[in-house]
DNA sequence: AATGACTTTTAGGGCTGTCTAAATTAAATA
DNA sequence: TATTTAATTTAGACAGCCCTAAAAGTCATT
């Protein structure tokens, strides 16, 4: 088994990389708090191993192999069922469960992530709403967007927000936005201006800075608006 | 906050000493599955820290300080909320939550350590019978004595039981001896022969060998029976 | 008081995961 | 292409916790 320092390299990797699936060691480093050198000395660990969970190339980076994917995706589940599970059975708040699941994950075995499973019903997505990796390792497909990419006009539900800074969580809930809330893009004001929305059942008018905005996902619009790639 | 490690020593420390709080090295070393030696220099790191959690003589064993003993309370009362949370909320057996507890009492944080004792209405004792320290370092009395001190005759209630060996847990279980379940010690051999019990409502008739009964600790009788010192 | 059995400590290492400082490589720009 | 800048890697160390082998201490017994 994966020590934890392992898991969270493996979790990071898996979180930072984008289309070509890969990382670098300076986004590694910040996201985990840790120096560039320290960085690649446990790529260079991890690419020795065998088998090994990272394909590394001095230079330019490291991309998961299949068998770190795969452990990368387990650790996510166990991360995200927990932050559901804090949350439905604890009376848990939104922005309170990302810290003691961040803990929680690499300490629970198999059998209870089974148990919380169960209890939950097989969720398939976390309270933040992102997607909870099943026992295979394959991903509840969600098509969404940024609600950046929104047309002006649009009317959409909001899919999942970010669940790294808890002030930006908190700030959300005060607005009343969170993962299924319905959104009225009304208005965009220039030169990465705020965004006007209408929020919720009762249309109420909110204005959004596109910083907030950049962490809120929005399921595809139906009506009155397209979307832009 | 100390490590996992030193949690683990000094909740070793405080389950090993008996009324002179003292540990032996060799005996923390069987405990915790780790070379003598290694325990002498552990001993010795932490006795030299400040606020120490340990007092620690050469050749003469180790015993908590207040602030180590406190500590070791916090780390139990961790462990046995969790248990009790595993039985009750999610289906463990009580031979299954002992190991799981072990790893998730050092990953919960404080907040979470209250609202698992909220919402299981902050009891006193965990699925084994064994009392949970309060959050004030005291722990809820509970007067009892081995099955062993019985005298024959004596009807009385199963205390607790002890919680390290899955097996005997399985085994007490199928004889349907648990916390609560009503003894009736009918006759016992002699030379460390077995006890003969009468359990339960239906006084089911068993024998029991005094290893097996070793583990099992009971309310001071009440008809029929006194107690030996 | 000396012996022998047992326990404990010292000495010397290993592994993991971190750090800083210095060297190197890659990329961007002139 | 030469130079500068930024990212990355190497080198060398350290803390925590573990190990084995050898030395030293404790204790019961003679």
């Amino acid at each position: 088994m994966p020590s934890e320092a392992v898991d969270d390299y493996l979790k990071a990797i898996y979180e930072i990389a984008g289309d070509d699936g890969r990382a670098s060691t300076a986004s590694l480093a910040r996201k985990l708090s840790v120096a560039p050198a320290s960085v690649t000395g446990m790529l260079q660990k991890l690419a020795g191993r065998n088998p090994a969970p990272v394909e590394y190339e001095k230079h330019h980076g490291v991309r998961l192999s299949d068998h770190g994917k795969q452990r990368a995706l387990e650790v996510i589940r166990h991360h995200r069922l927990i932050e559901l599970f804090l949350h439905r059975m604890l009376g848990y708040s939104w922005d309170e469960v990302h810290d003691e699941a961040e803990r929680l994950e690499h300490a629970i075995s198999e059998q209870l992530e089974d148990r919380i499973a169960e209890r939950l019903g097989d969720p398939e997505v976390d309270p933040h709403g992102h997607p909870i990796p099943r026992k295979d390792g394959t991903i509840p497909p969600r098509r969404d967007l940024s609600l950046l990419d929104l047309f002006v006009g649009a009317k959409t539900t909001v899919s999942r927000v970010s669940d790294n800074d808890p002030e930006i969580l908190r700030y959300l809930s005060e607005l009343g936005i969170t993962p299924g809330t319905t959104l009225h893009l009304t208005e965009r004001a220039p030169f990465d201006g705020p965004l006007m929305l209408e929020v919720g059942p009762d249309n109420e008018k909110q204005a959004l800075g596109p910083r907030v905005a950049g962490e809120i996902r929005v399921l595809p619009p139906t009506a009155n608006g397209e979307t832009t790639g």
